[in-house]
Formats: C-alpha cells, structure tokens, sequence
DNA sequence: TTATAATATGAATAGTTGTTCATATATTTA
DNA sequence: TAAATATATGAACAACTATTCATATTATAA
C-alpha cells in the first residue's frame, strides 16, 4: 500500500502538526461559546453601552429574571463580563475592549453574507 | 408603587429598546456557535494555512472521518468554509478572512487572561 | 427587627448537538 | 464493468445546556 498524495495545500508532515495547546483550544472555544447563544449575546450587546444592573438587563432582553442571572453567571466564569455591587445592585459590564471587537467583527461577516 | 430607578447608566426608556433583528442575531449568534467547539475549531485552523482535503483535515485534527465530514458540513451550512472538488477529493478553504480574524481576536483575548 | 427589593442558586426538565456505526454516493483505476 | 478510494449521510445515543420554578441570599427601608 503506498502513500497516499492528493492534490491539496498540505504535506502528510504538515497535516500531522498539532502546535496547540488542548487548555488554550478549549478556553478559545469556550469565548466564541458564550457568544454563541441569543440569549447571551443579547445581554452582551445590552453591555455596550456600559455597565448595567440585572433589572435593566432583564428589561432589556426579556425573559426570567432567574435566566438572565444563570447566564450572568456563566458569562462572569468565561471573563466575558465583570460585575461590582452598588448597594442592593450589581452592576455588570463587558470584561475588556476584545468582546466588543469581536461581536463587531461577527456583525461585519454576517452583514457581508447578507449584502 | 414608584417607578423603579437604580443608579446604572441605563435608563428604563433606553433599556426597553430591542433594536435588534432577530434573525440577524442569530445569524451572529450561529457564526459564533460554529466557533464555540473545539473538534470544528482544530477544522478552521487546519484551513488557516489554506484549502485542504477531508483526508488531510482528518490526519490533522483527528477523530472519525464520518465526525468530520459532519462538520464541516455544518460549517458549510454556515457559510464559514466552502468547497470545491477536485478529483475524488474535496478541498475546503475557509470562506472569507472574517473567519480567520474572529481567530485572532480570540486567540489574543486568551492570552490577555492567562497573562 | 420586619418587610421589601434586587439578585443568585439548586434541582428538574426539555431541547440541542457531537459522535459513532453502518452504509451510500462519487470518482478513478484495473 | 468491477474494485478501490474519497467523501457524505442517516439513525441512534449520550452528553450538554438553557430555561423554569421555587427558594435562598443580600441590602435597604419602615
């Protein structure tokens, strides 16, 4: 049995690398997870305009109050949002600059394949 | 009973606004579904270096063939890759660099946190 | 302290989905 | 045409997860 070569881009060699960490791989998907349910990206994009409370995130995307403070707390262990209590309110906002650039960028793709 | 009204930056008006198509959210939400599991996201970064066949992207990135051909068929549905056959085999490219940059940002994103 | 408001959480359930196994289709070679 | 190679697909199952309901926790107001 010999070899098999086919025509595309890789070598045998090339197509054996695996350069990734498994650690990294996951905690990469486990972002673009997060932004992979309606329910999360509506609370995301509800954050960006600033840091909100659970009251008017609630407001703002519909659903349970209980809901909406199970994926809170889902997007808080991703690092995806921070949050900090003023008085009986916790108010939460987008961990850093990245979230927001990478829902701009999903907006531009999904945009493109719409035109 | 008075209007409620807590100290985060929105107010109700601002946050009963759903300025938002739903269909285009889950769209968006779809493109980062795709992202979001490690067996699809080894498939992308086996495409980053160019198109490959399904041979080649299975020695890649392991597991069954028939797992494969699963997703990448459902990256296909969603527009991420594309593919053209050649001969017996089948060559996928990624389907724009929106895909690749989405990566990127990503992959930075991680490295912020773990560093 | 008691009551109320804001948020969080645990358990249960229903819906989704990634993988496997077996098989089908498509293309080339003998 | 028959055999072999490359890829795709359908069904079934197991694992995961988003939501709901009920309730707990935390903070302010009476």
């Amino acid at each position: 049995m010999t070899e098999y070569v086919c025509k595309c881009s890789l070598s045998d060699g090339e197509a054996e690398n695996a350069p990734l960490n498994l650690e990294a791989l996951q905690t990469l998907c486990d972002i673009f997870r997060m932004l992979g349910e309606p329910s999360r990206m509506k609370i995301l994009m509800a954050l960006l305009d600033g840091e909100a409370c659970v009251y008017h995130i609630v407001k703002s995307c519909g659903g349970q109050q209980s809901a909406v403070s199970h994926q809170l707390r889902v997007l808080k262990d991703n690092k995806l949002v921070k949050a900090r209590r003023e008085g009986q309110n916790v108010l939460y906002s987008l961990a850093d600059g990245h979230v927001e650039e990478l829902i701009k960028i999903g907006s531009t793709h999904v945009n493109c394949k719409n035109g």
